[in-house]
DNA sequence: ACAAAAGTGTTCTTGTTACACCCATGT
DNA sequence: ACATGGGTGTAACAAGAACACTTTTGT
């Protein structure tokens, strides 16, 4: 089977099962090796890179729709995901489906509402479909071309995460349990776009009192191994409420 | 004609006109008389009251729609208008119209995107309609009771509006052109709940330096007449791009 | 005279910034 | 020895909180 023939079929699967006019893009941002990262895809038949996405069954919830979506891509359930925008012009999907047939699911006009996601790296296997080349984490440093109006819905969703730095549980839900305070402070500096004084983060940090301070440390390293931390659930979440004292 | 005929008319209307599943709901902000009023509107034939609203054309940008729909509403256009939240779950219209037949295009499953407006009080002449008995500014502080998930939509406006005190135009836009600065600092305490001391709050305003002061005063009340300011909007943008400084 | 409005001063406290110095530890 | 990690000190400065005193002005 060709892949028009198989969007065609999957097309007319999509006609019976979702709403109409209405999808979900999805920024899923990972972080590894100090640099942050962001899952794509590349639909067969584009040249250009893709948010992972999807649509919202007749009787699904749309929260759920989306972390069904993301379910589907990285294996994981129970991902952290917040709501941040929606896009609805009327051109959004210009040019990048132009040469598909007219009558596809795929090229309705659709308003897309825009989710990230937080997730620890190293729990996802990012799962390529049948209607996907490729599926994979990308360096926001260095981002390939994407379609339709993807790059804007990017750009927003880290933005919307610089500005949330204070109000939600971003170290919590990028980082894995146990981390260094090296690492915390890496995170920090990569959303904010700035460095920050080492002595100064690692009090602030420690002055919230929302970090668990562990015996181990992790070994391996060409120096002292650093010490392992993990976040105070309890306490960390009461200390957002309020926001972090602003300013970093 | 009775008000069943006239909603099924609307009805066939809007599957002509409209995208579906898609609508839009506006919590309309104003200030007036050192308290803040949300302009809610009655339907024929509902006991309790909502929030303005509407749908998108098929061919109409979501943005603009919102702007059409509350031009309408309130006779001005241009209006400051931010989309702050989709409202999503599949029973969110319940219980509120299951009096009404099934295939009415109110009843609908709809995803309906928030937006929150910001107006000048005087401004505004609130619009009945043919399908609505009423249309009126309600003070915040007695909030009549709101049909499906309204009350919801509204309480996260005003949270995103608090949120968003030190980043958005918010004085600017619900103030008149000229305003005194007991006036400034009233909204500002209405909308973040709590007091602020009067010398403080003028002092770091002015050291803002995002306001002209003017040579008139306003006359006619009962005590000395206060000084009238403005803003400098090209101040106040640069200055509302890195936000003002936090913490009020 | 009175009360709201406006302007400013002061003190106390807290937080930020930018360093610097010391120690620990794995290779 | 050396590079990284960890802990803390400190001095200069900026900002916040809480109050108080004064002046202006319209009725």
């Amino acid at each position: 089977m060709n892949d028009l023939q198989l969007f065609k079929e999957r097309s007319n699967e999509a006609y019976e099962i979702y709403l109409p006019h209405i999808s979900i893009d999805c920024v899923v941002f990972g972080f590894h090796d100090t640099s942050l990262k962001v899952l794509l895809l590349k639909l067969k038949g584009l040249e250009s890179w893709g948010l992972p996405g999807g649509y919202v069954q007749k009787n699904e919830d749309v929260d759920a729709a989306a972390h069904r979506i993301l379910e589907a891509r990285t294996g994981v359930s129970r991902i952290f995901l917040e709501q941040f925008k929606v896009f609805g012009t009327v051109n959004r999907s210009e040019p990048s489906l132009t040469h598909m047939p007219p009558d596809l699911w795929y090229r309705q006009r659709f308003i897309s509402i825009g989710y990230y996601a937080l997730v620890n790296y190293k729990d996802i296997v990012p799962q390529v479909d049948d209607i996907s080349d490729a599926c994979e984490w990308k360096d926001i440093t260095g981002l390939p071309e994407m379609m339709m109006d993807h790059e804007l819905i990017y750009k927003t969703a880290l933005e919307t995460l610089r500005k949330q730095l204070n109000y939600k549980p971003i170290g919590y839900n990028l980082l894995p349990e146990e981390f260094t305070m090296p690492e915390l402070q890496k995170l920090y500096e990569i959303i904010l776009g700035y460095t920050l004084n080492r002595g100064n983060f690692q009090r602030k940090m420690l002055a919230y009192d929302i970090l668990i301070k562990h015996d181990k440390s992790r070994k391996g390293g060409a120096h002292r191994s650093p010490i392992l931390y993990s976040f105070d659930t309890e306490k960390y979440n009461k200390a957002l409420e309020g926001g972090l004292n602003t300013g970093w």
